[in-house]
Formats: structure tokens, C-alpha cells, sequence
DNA sequence: TTAATGTAGTTTATATTATAAACTTGTTTA
DNA sequence: TAAACAAGTTTATAATATAAACTACATTAA
């Protein structure tokens, strides 16, 4: 009736990069930032958080002479939003 | 784009909690224990702070001899999962 | 050319949270 | 009357989210 939610996409931010990530491409470090409106060092850290996972690929590389961060969500990130989102709607429908 | 989401309700067992009492009329602790599969220890600090926040009401009384917590959502409780609802929407159709 | 400001992040510290383990109080059963 | 069970609560711990402080380099202004 409950089933456990993957806590890596069980986060306010993580979820809203995910979202995001799903439905595009690419994003880099600096549009997620202003699309999110979270601080760089939050995001940061959860970029990493995601990356680890395996839920998204980083790349690191140069936009002209300033350092770019491009993420792409994987499949396993896509599986794992999915299901995430099939979960969550366990909880809402719970009373029907 | 991605509204905060009320942490009170932003909890796995808070939220299925939540998602229980907005479905009936009233639930007593035993019952939300075995529905959640959650730990006494932890579904009780759980609704103490649902009630703090106004999002439930709970009574104790006696069954026969033994206790008895009784657990109703209020109309703030009603009010504050549908909108959790309805911010939660907004995350996970951002990739359209 | 150098000082000041801005950009793109990372690392570290803190405060909050979720959760389980241990405990309490009383009840039923053997 | 001792052991096991029921219904919770309190306390301790470990994980998390988050912001503040920091680093490294780029651009602009004086």
C-alpha cells in the first residue's frame, strides 16, 4: 500500500533537477541553478548526490574560457523517476 | 515553477499517515501502525508533530481497558495535503 | 596593470530530520 | 505470580538538507 520511496529523488531539490532533467536533453550547472532557485553549494552537493546514484552524467568542460557543468539524466534516472512518480501516487490515492 | 513543499507533509511516513486519515473518518494508532508498517517510536513522534502543526487531532481514550489513540485530520490537515498535492504536480510534470 | 567585481562552482559546518532502540505502564495468559 | 504482550513514549543516533565560507579564474574599471 506504501511503497518505500527511493530517497535520492525524495528531495525537494533532487526532485526538481530530476523533473527537470526529463524533460530536456542537457542542463547545465548554472540553468538549473536559476531554474530551481536553489543556492550553488545545494546544488553542488546534490548534483554529486544524483551522479553517485547513477541517476545523471556530469560533464565538466568550458563555455569559451568559463568552466560549464552539463548534466544528462541516464536511463536508470529516468527508470527510477518513473517509479518514483508511480509510488507517489500510491500515497496521494490512498484515500481514494 | 517549483513551489516549496510543506516539509510537514514532504515525509514518507507523515504522508502516508496523512494520506490515510484525509480518506476516513478516523484512525486509531494501532491501525496507522500496521497500515504503514512503520515502528511505534517513530509514528509516534510522526503524529506529535501533525498535531503541533494543526494538520491532526488525536485523543486518547480507552478501548475496553486498554489505550487508545485516536487520530482525525482537521480541516487545516485537509487543506494543507491538497495543496502538497497540487505543488507535488508541479514537480513532476516540470519535464512536461 | 592592478584593483575590484563577477562567475562557476566546491568544501565544510550546522541545524534539522527521520528513524530505531530502549524504556514505561499497564494487561492478559500460563 | 511470573512471563509474555499491547500500546505507546522518550532518548539516542545516524543521515540529510542546506547555507556559509571558500577557491579559482575572468572580466571590467581606474
Amino acid at each position: 500500500m506504501f511503497p518505500k520511496l527511493d530517497p535520492l529523488l525524495h528531495s525537494e531539490l533532487r526532485l526538481a533537477v530530476m523533473s527537470i532533467l526529463v524533460g530536456v536533453d542537457e542542463a547545465d550547472f548554472t540553468y538549473l541553478k536559476k531554474q530551481t532557485g536553489a543556492t550553488s553549494g545545494n546544488l553542488s552537493v546534490q548534483i554529486d548526490k544524483l551522479l553517485a546514484a547513477g541517476y545523471i552524467t556530469v560533464e565538466k568542460g568550458f563555455k569559451g574560457r568559463m568552466p560549464r557543468t552539463t548534466c544528462k539524466i541516464t536511463a536508470a534516472g529516468r527508470e527510477a523517476f518513473n517509479k518514483y512518480v508511480e509510488s507517489l501516487k500510491e500515497y496521494l490515492s490512498a484515500g481514494k
